[in-house]
DNA sequence: AAGTTCCGCAACCGCAAGCAC
DNA sequence: CGTGCTTGCGGTTGCGGAACT
């Protein structure tokens, strides 16, 4: 199968971009879209293969991304969708507006995946690497089942939103011009604020009477499985144009009962600030509880305790 | 002040899905 | 329907700067 052989052709430069690079692949693709990675390049007057522009634009260059450190409520997002989807960065990145996946995955393994193992929860299941303290939160088994078969189908929608957004920059970048190249290091226009529409589609998961659905013309999943993918996201579409909130709001509406002590690097946990190890479990079961908590009241629509999603 | 270690992030690699022919 | 090309994705690497000794 054809790979694209990158850097060994003759003159292919590769490694970190200069700003010169950087304002030619800019300036091309202002001028005609990205179109075909293939042949950009050469286009544009780069000695770079086709895919390190690609890279180059989708995590740097791109006009609608925002750097900077991840606020705690983005940290909370990134927590809670990585608990169902696993390594989905792509994915989790959709519901993460300006976030692009490599900057998410790099935080995850920097920063959040150290902190959730310093708590003593296992980074890749999310659960307790000791189950036994957490047992009497009660039906967390059962809980466990219910969270693994939403994700299946969150995971199943996510794919068709993220190719949906997908399309729409490509349709948005290959139709529409923007203004100088400066701009995209800077601003994000009325223009780009629509491009920001398509390009964040949200979910709509429900639930209601332990039953989950997923809010739309596909109301249940087995239907979702068996319309087409057009009429599905032709729906998604009509959902996101007129519902602002979305599966990362409703992450965040409950974000208020997060006990999570995520205080953005200050103190990395308080198991660790309380020196040597020693109490360390008992500040962990608290941060575990709550964690816990906190992605299961999403799956979980017991009225008593937890904040109301919707 | 110099050397060493640690950390964060941009970029690369390779696989696989999607698409065109 | 099969083949080959392009693109997207996730894992990993390596460089540069910060922190530490």
């Amino acid at each position: 199968m054809g790979r694209s052989p990158c850097y060994d052709k003759m003159g292919l430069k590769k490694g970190p971009w200069t700003s010169e690079e950087d304002q030619k692949l800019l300036a091309y693709i202002d001028e005609h879209g990205h179109g075909s990675w293939r042949s950009l390049p050469e286009k544009a007057g780069l000695h770079r293969c086709g895919k390190s522009c690609r890279l180059r634009w989708t995590n740097y260059l791109r006009p609608d991304i925002k750097r900077g450190k991840f606020n705690l409520q983005e940290e909370q997002t990134i927590i809670q969708l990585h608990a169902l989807l696993g390594n989905r960065w792509s994915a989790i990145a959709t519901h993460l507006p300006k976030r692009t996946d490599n900057e998410i995955k790099n935080y995850w393994n920097t920063h959040l995946k150290k902190r959730l193992v310093k708590m003593g929860i296992d980074p890749v299941t999310h659960k307790p690497k000791n189950e036994t303290p957490l047992s009497s939160l009660g039906g967390l088994s059962k809980n466990a089942a219910t969270l693994s078969h939403m994700a299946q189908w969150e995971s199943a929608r996510l794919e068709a939103e993220a190719r949906l957004a997908r399309e729409s920059k490509l349709l948005h970048y290959q139709t529409k011009v923007s203004s100088s190249h400066h701009d995209h290091l800077n601003i994000i226009s009325s223009d780009k604020q629509k491009q920001q529409q398509l390009e964040s589609p949200t979910s709509t998961v429900s639930f209601s009477e332990g039953k989950t659905e997923f809010v739309g013309s596909s109301s249940t999943c087995l239907n979702m499985i068996k319309e087409t993918e057009n009429d599905w996201i032709s729906s998604t579409i009509h959902e996101f144009e007129g519902v602002e909130e979305g599966l990362t709001g409703l992450l965040l509406g409950g974000g208020g009962s997060l006990g999570l002590s995520f205080s953005a690097d200050k103190n990395e946990t308080a198991g660790e600030s309380s020196g040597g190890g020693g109490g360390e479990c008992n500040d962990y079961y608290e941060d575990n509880k709550n964690y816990l908590e906190s992605i299961f009241s999403f799956v979980d629509p017991s009225p008593s305790d937890s904040t109301p999603m919707f």
